[in-house]
DNA sequence: AACGATACGGAACACGGTTCCGCTTTGGCA
DNA sequence: TGCCAAAGCGGAACCGTGTTCCGTATCGTT
């Protein structure tokens, strides 16, 4: 589906030096945007900010999702390689699985408009809901049926609506003082115990 | 703040009598066109559907969100109205609030991308979410308060945070098969017994 | 130094909500 | 009934988005 670029795939080399340069240069100045204006940001904002044109953007990313994926990769994937590590510090199933969804839910409300991008109906961004994901879908689904063999849990429980209820909590949790998501995640969390008290 | 239009007031009187044809018309040709396509169904198309210009949906209508508002008023108010009378059922108040929440999902999720619009980030749509809220949130918390008392859920929950999530967890649950917002939102009610099981 | 491939900039386009204004319709009044 | 100001109407035009296109500039190889 795709070429050489940061997004999909790391083919980062055999391409001219400017075109790197200006990768970096536009990934640091997404980067920078995100944080000041949100992810919405228009992408003329972020071409100015990179001093390039739109035109350089949308050959390095397809899509504007594909320059998010870029920005956060690495952070989803540390989010994603957390899982194992937690399940291996001998806290509880359902211990590890709440510190966990913590992290995630510490990923979202921090990065301004991101949970709102991900949600499934929005066809644009597809790819970006998509990468989140398969990384962290299996890694819930692990920490799922540890709980669930450990008893701690209700069975049944599936991963991917988790997450997806997950992040659709994180909605809006910046620019609503009067929302906090992380009470409501816990509450859900919560819920994930025996169908009764 | 309004004039005398359906969206914030009543006072359908005194206007000409194309007008009023009008509005019908447009009321109808809106809830038509949002069943077909959803609730974020171009102005444009309403228009067409209607057989007016689009003048004519900004002069009844302010803003997009205020014709939704006037599509989907009578069963907002339906839904508040319905609060008290489950609680007069003899119930227990924990289950009142149970089919309360029901009654409100059913209505989001049966309408097309009207969860997502509702979502608090999203600074158009203010006039909508707060018509919404102003209506329900007392509602609810009167429920949360007649269970609170009864001993059947945690005591603190914030009737507001409560709406919003359960919102939330409404968004995209139409348009994604592998999401099925009631599985959520029930967890979501099981987590407000008590802090642990 | 020259030249083809690669990359760039930004004008132009599609599409959404909203505004504006010249024209039409209505309805009270002579 | 006929007139005409006020009320309403239609839709072109405008603004802000994401995205595409193409003439021009740069790179790096010969």
């Amino acid at each position: 589906m795709n070429d050489g670029n940061e997004a999909t795939g790391q083919a980062v080399v055999s391409r001219r030096k400017d075109a790197r340069r200006n990768q970096e240069t536009l990934l640091n100045a997404a980067a920078t945007v995100f944080v000041a204006s949100g992810v919405n940001a228009p992408v003329r904002d972020i071409a100015a900010k990179a001093g390039v044109g739109v035109g350089t953007i949308y050959r390095h990313f397809p899509t504007r999702a594909d320059l998010v994926i870029a920005v956060y990769r690495h952070q989803v994937d540390a989010c994603a390689e957390a899982g194992p590590a937690l399940l291996a510090t001998g806290l509880s199933p359902h211990a590890a699985l709440g510190q966990w969804i913590d992290l995630f839910v510490d990923f979202l409300v921090t990065k301004h408009g991101l949970a709102a991008v991900l949600r499934s109906d929005n066809s644009d961004f597809e790819a970006l809901r998509a990468y989140f994901l398969d990384r962290l879908v299996p890694v819930c689904a692990e920490l799922l049926e540890a709980a669930a063999v450990a008893g701690e849990i209700r069975p049944g429980i599936d991963a991917y609506e988790l997450m997806r209820g997950v992040g659709n909590l994180c909605i809006g949790a910046d620019s609503d003082p009067r929302y906090d998501a992380r009470h409501m995640v816990e509450l859900l969390i919560a819920g994930l115990r025996g169908p009764h008290r």
